[in-house]
DNA sequence: AATGAATGAGAATTCATTCAT
DNA sequence: TATGAATGAATTCTCATTCAT
């Protein structure tokens, strides 16, 4: 039985011998701690055992399911964002409003659900592994960045054709709406999970940097 | 050997002998070699043998200036940054133009010159590696957190006073400013520095991100 | 499945269920894949479950007919072996001929099909494995080195009673004979079995090298 | 200084600091500890731990000599056998007498030596590990093979052309001089390690085989 | 009997740090 | 001071063996 790692597995029928049940939830557990070790303590940080352990499984399990630690690695990247943009797109794809209404609602719960979520974890552990993992650059450009960039530049886009945005740069603007939020992502897991400094509102500002953004594009009201 | 001396490490006096002064600089040179590494790397993956190799001395060496590998990860943060901050602090308190020049200006420059020096890699570094040093939580926000958000807060809060802006919610509005800075910094040095992905004009970023800020917090000229 | 059911394992009664017939053929099976893997890649360097899937059985499986991997090593080398001993001894004692004769016939059919046999592996394994299985070494020399020995020796003295050969020493040419042929045995598995150097005609030299010895010990003969 | 690991090196001079004069040590010790532990328990059975132990150095010093446990063993094999081939052949170069001479002394002698000599252990191991290791079959092939095959062959040759052998066929007759020899080896660091069955006197042996081959392939006189 | 998931002791290798020179 | 050989704790990964099903 070739074990798909769904995402989201439905738990095998019941019928199954508890044997295979444990089976099915393996390699979902196994990437749920591998997300939070290495998002915590880096990949280099991070020791198998204690990936496994936190699995609640001993350490020669892990390579049961996954072959190398960087194996680990590679799919706990794909496998947790994938899912998310996807998510995005769907809805943006479904969404009549304005760009404007686009953006003050979907956007914002976009963010703020993934930052929630366990993928914010994501944005921090790729900005510090990249450069070691080349692989994992491309996987993020392809599944992530352009995908990504692509959604919010059409969305712009859409504004400015609108006549609700002035014409600007859409490329610049992406950037303007997205480091900022990718950056809350990697704050969450970095500086803000120490306890020094003022913690951050992250509902609260990524509704003002939305708006910020917003007045920033809006086509001022010429007219009476 | 083209390191940058240190910022603030006193250049030996011209008067003394060649062989001194190049010992005077070994601590500076191994801290330009382990910053390369460590925000290239990591801190984990970085072996201190490379270190010293980049710096030109042998491993043993290292550790007659520094007596780990976390000592020489403590004294890479704090170098770099507090001199930064400090000239961006003194810039300030000289310059004499309203909020919004301000703005548009020296933080403009600052950024700019920011991200162009080793310095930048320090932003990365710090978010990656916080998490395992309680101790450079701390050091951060004390030297650079802190005095950097009082700093642009204060030109801000100038700023409404002055009637340049609106009444916005300024520690917010540092956030919108900042984050999306640090996250260039951030960038630069990790999906950036992969060739993956349209690369990004970071000198005009800076000035269209400042620009857009005040356009979101300028006061609406509502009369002719 | 074409391997060769175990020598000595007396085949289930052809009355018996496929099934059940099937089963009783596990332990040969499991021995012949043991014995092919650890003849070419020695005893520490075979997986047992290597040998389980070439059995065409699961890891599990091998620990119901086999205490350990251990065990499965004792097993293979004596079984394989006894037998042919076993074989040879009967043949010799069938025999009415002159000991030259014998030599040219006996020892050369015996020697051509246990090099072309599964057994000729055996030779190369003992050789490697001995010192780490004192247990083999006795095992060994009971059923093998002792009987073999005493079986060539009891030929040779034949001859040289009756006449044929000169009186030599009986020891001696008992390993002139012997060595060779194990060593082409252990050739066969070791570096004949790679495809560098010229390959060599066992079968010629087999005639050649007992011809070689008879003429060796040949008695001269002096009168017309 | 690149540290030539050469076989006899003299020891460096005695001024050389005692750190160094171990250092030019340290390989020839390790591949002595190495070859008296591939050749007891084979290469996969044989932990580095142990080589290093032996050697009488930490785990950690080996990997500063040798890359990895293969790499030794490599090491092991070309560096311990070619010496003894090169010396062979010039030995026989320099000898002027009849074949049949030249195999009664030189020969016997080289293989006596050989025998008592760690390098016997090489053939012990090589039989053992060809077939995991490709690139060894091929370094033994052209190192010791082709080149001992050609020695022996071209020695043979001479004795026939000068009438003292009959007009054998010289592959297979090196054949019959070569592989007792070397099972002779083999055998001393196998079964002959052992306690069990009768001595072999191994001196003897080399003197008696040959003996053996020379009367099997000399001509035979016909005149009175 | 048969399976194959799980285990954990064990082995190779790395690397921060020490220290004799 | 500077060196770099040596160390050994720590880490990744393997594999014989067990055991619930």
């Amino acid at each position: 039985m070739p074990h798909t790692p769904a995402l989201n597995a439905a738990p095998p029928s019941p019928a199954a011998p508890a044997h295979q049940r444990r089976k099915a939830e393996r390699p979902s557990e196994l990437l749920d701690a591998a997300l939070r070790l290495f998002v915590e303590k880096g990949f280099a940080a991070t020791r198998t055992e204690e990936i496994a352990q936190q699995a609640g499984v001993s350490k020669g399990t892990l390579y049961l399911y996954y072959t190398s630690k960087e194996d680990l690695l590679r799919e706990v990247i794909s496998q947790r964002v994938s899912t998310r943009v996807a998510e995005g797109m769907a809805r943006v794809a479904a969404h009549p409003g304005s760009a404007t209404e686009l953006m003050r609602t979907l956007l914002v719960d976009w963010w703020t659900q993934t930052l929630e979520s366990d993928a914010s974890g994501v944005f921090k552990l790729v900005v510090s592994e990249v450069r070691n993992f080349p692989e994992i650059a491309e996987l993020w450009a392809r599944e992530v960045t352009a995908p990504g960039a692509q959604l919010i530049g059409s969305i712009v886009q859409r504004g400015i054709d609108a006549g609700e945005f002035r014409a600007v740069e859409v490329g610049s603007v992406v950037h303007s709406i997205v480091l900022p939020l990718v950056m809350l992502c990697v704050h969450r897991h970095s500086l803000g999970a120490c306890e020094c400094g003022q913690p951050l509102d992250a509902q609260a500002f990524i509704r003002d940097h939305i708006d910020l953004v917003l007045r920033g594009i809006a086509r001022p009201v010429r007219d009476a």
